[in-house]
RNA sequence: CGGGGCGUGGCGCAGCCCGGUAGCGCGCACGGUUUGGGUCCGUGAGGUCCCCGGUUCGAAUCCGGGCGCCCCGACCA
């Protein structure tokens, strides 16, 4: 008997995290500072997420293209709330090919500006707009405090960028991406996220205008899943991007740029993991249901790992995602307990009484124990898996949604902000204070604004820290 | 960069105070046993004890210096 459990969430949500995160095989730590090594059932998770995305990225009329790893320092510095935003997190190659560059290059932290820079020749005329371009790449933030994911020296994501012709075209544009990043935190992560705006602090360097989805991690800690920037004329400006108007006459563009990133991985992990392990959305789960074959002597196997074939055949046919465990030294318990701890979201048990009867246990991995056991024909397991499958993907969202709801409180004073979120909850507070207002905020109580929520209660209030008449509530916590 | 902690087989640790040339659990390999909720037994492989220097007949252990990592904060997707 080894002592095989993980550390309880209640216990150390960061020491829990941290193992689940390697031993559901997820990544595995990397020889350099602040990176992971993503292992392929990670990458699969990733792989995903992906591909939901990117489908529905195109289905808005994106086309993908791949700009350089590389970018001229000079760039960077061209929109000067974008230098000041990134340049302490800057890796830069000072060397290359046995010499010194005359000028160092960048490893990109993100593409406005090669993109921009692209742009600029690109777009000449209005027929050109709006230009819709997308990258999946990896890009480079140094990072003082990194953790698998989450937030990783090296990371991989997806940056939209496009230009169009008016502020309003732009600002749909940006509206639109992040109803496509709910989409996708909603229908495939199963992750219910809030959408909002960010307030002018939390904002995006060089960005008129940035909205985000934000959810709830397991700890009510705040995670940040994706953000849509409009960012106006500003990088435009810094890049020349002009177009000739029908009139014949010279305007900037107004572009918009938009990302989400393997940090999807970690929300996940975050949002459905239990103290047994993982909780994979079917939606996104590398196997959707694990076959653990159980037999004792070599003439059950035989039987059992037919009926385990027949199984496995159709339910591929059936396009569900199946893993047969056919390891050999492991008893079915330890099987058990292992694909709960990388989260597969349905396991089928074969053993001989189940051969005889023509069955098949289903055991969902999001109600443990015997609750979540049902016998059912072998005939029927496509169908019975099909609805399982469907059921799990449901019931992991209202159960994140469920937890979710309950902790966010409506705060109406400053030392009510205060208890809810030392409490660890979420407050939603009306709000107008000033960016220093936000600040001391952030000193009092370790919250900050996650967003000012698209559903408003409507109406004014008065603001919880100033006390003056305010038009928005924003939501605080604590985040990661 | 401030505050804590730690560097010893793949992983987690003990040994260090009181120097004698390395041990435990897990994992791994092989054999047997077991298999419907983390089987058990046996055999075996695997180590520059973070690095450099010093003290000593002898250093994982003592002394000096370096390096690295982790955790907690500030910066951030």
């Amino acid at each position: 008997m080894s002592e095989q459990a993980v550390t309880a969430q209640s216990e150390d949500f960061s020491r829990w995290y941290n193992e689940i995160v390697y031993r559901a095989d997820l990544a595995a730590p990397s020889p350099v500072r602040g990176c992971i090594i993503i292992k392929p059932y990670g990458y699969e998770v990733w792989e995903g997420i992906k591909a939901g995305l990117d489908r529905r990225i195109k289905e808005t009329g994106h086309q993908n293209a791949y700009f350089p790893l590389f970018i001229p320092e000079s760039y960077i510095k061209r929109e000067a709330e974008h230098v000041e935003g990134f340049s302490p997190e800057l890796a830069v190659v000072t060397h290359a090919g046995g010499r010194e560059l005359e000028e160092p290059l960048v490893v990109r932290p993100t593409s406005e500006t090669v993109i921009g820079e692209a742009f600029s020749d690109w777009i000449q005329s209005y027929r050109d707009l709006p230009l819709l371009i997308n990258q999946w790449a990896n890009v480079v933030r140094w990072e003082l405090r990194t953790r698998p994911f989450l937030r990783t020296a090296e990371f991989l994501w997806q940056e939209g960028h496009t230009a169009h012709a008016s502020h309003d075209e732009a600002e749909e544009e940006t509206l639109q991406m992040l109803d496509v990043y709910a989409d996708c935190a909603v229908n495939d992560a199963a992750i219910p996220v809030i959408k909002g705006e960010k307030s002018r602090m939390e904002r995006f360097a060089g960005a008129m205008r940035t909205y985000t989805i934000e959810a709830m991690m397991r700890d009510k800690r705040a995670l940040q899943c994706g953000t849509s920037h409009n960012l106006g004329q500003n990088f435009a400006k810094a890049f020349d991007i002009r177009y000739l108007t029908e009139a014949n006459t010279q305007e900037f563009c107004w572009t918009t740029s938009w990302g989400l990133t393997t940090r999807m991985v970690g929300a996940v992990v975050m949002t459905h993991g239990d103290d047994k392990g993982l909780r994979l959305p079917p939606k996104l789960a590398p196997y959707q249901v694990v076959i653990v074959p159980i037999y004792k002597r070599d003439a059950q196997r035989v039987a059992v790992m037919e009926a385990v074939e027949r199984l496995r055949e159709a339910l591929t046919e059936s396009g569900i995602r199946v893993h047969v465990d056919r390891r050999e030294g492991q008893s079915p318990g330890f099987k058990f307990n292992d694909w709960e701890m990388r989260g597969v979201p349905v396991r089928a048990e074969i053993g001989p009484k189940d051969v005889e009867n023509n069955n098949v246990v289903l055991a969902r991995r999001d109600v443990l124990g015997r609750q979540g056991k049902q016998f059912v024909s072998q005939d029927g397991v496509v169908d019975a898996a099909r609805d399982l499958l469907a059921d799990i993907q449901r019931a992991l969202l209202d159960d994140a949604q469920a937890f979710r709801d309950a902790h966010i409180q409506d705060a109406s004073s400053y030392d009510e902000l205060r208890a809810v979120v030392e409490a660890g909850d979420w407050a939603r507070s009306w709000w107008a204070g000033s960016d220093a207002d936000e600040q001391a905020v952030k000193d009092k109580t370790g919250a900050t604004i996650r967003c000012f929520p698209f559903e408003q209660p409507g109406g004014r209030g008065e603001c919880v820290k100033t006390g003056k008449a305010a038009e928005k509530v924003a939501l605080f916590a604590k985040a990661y």
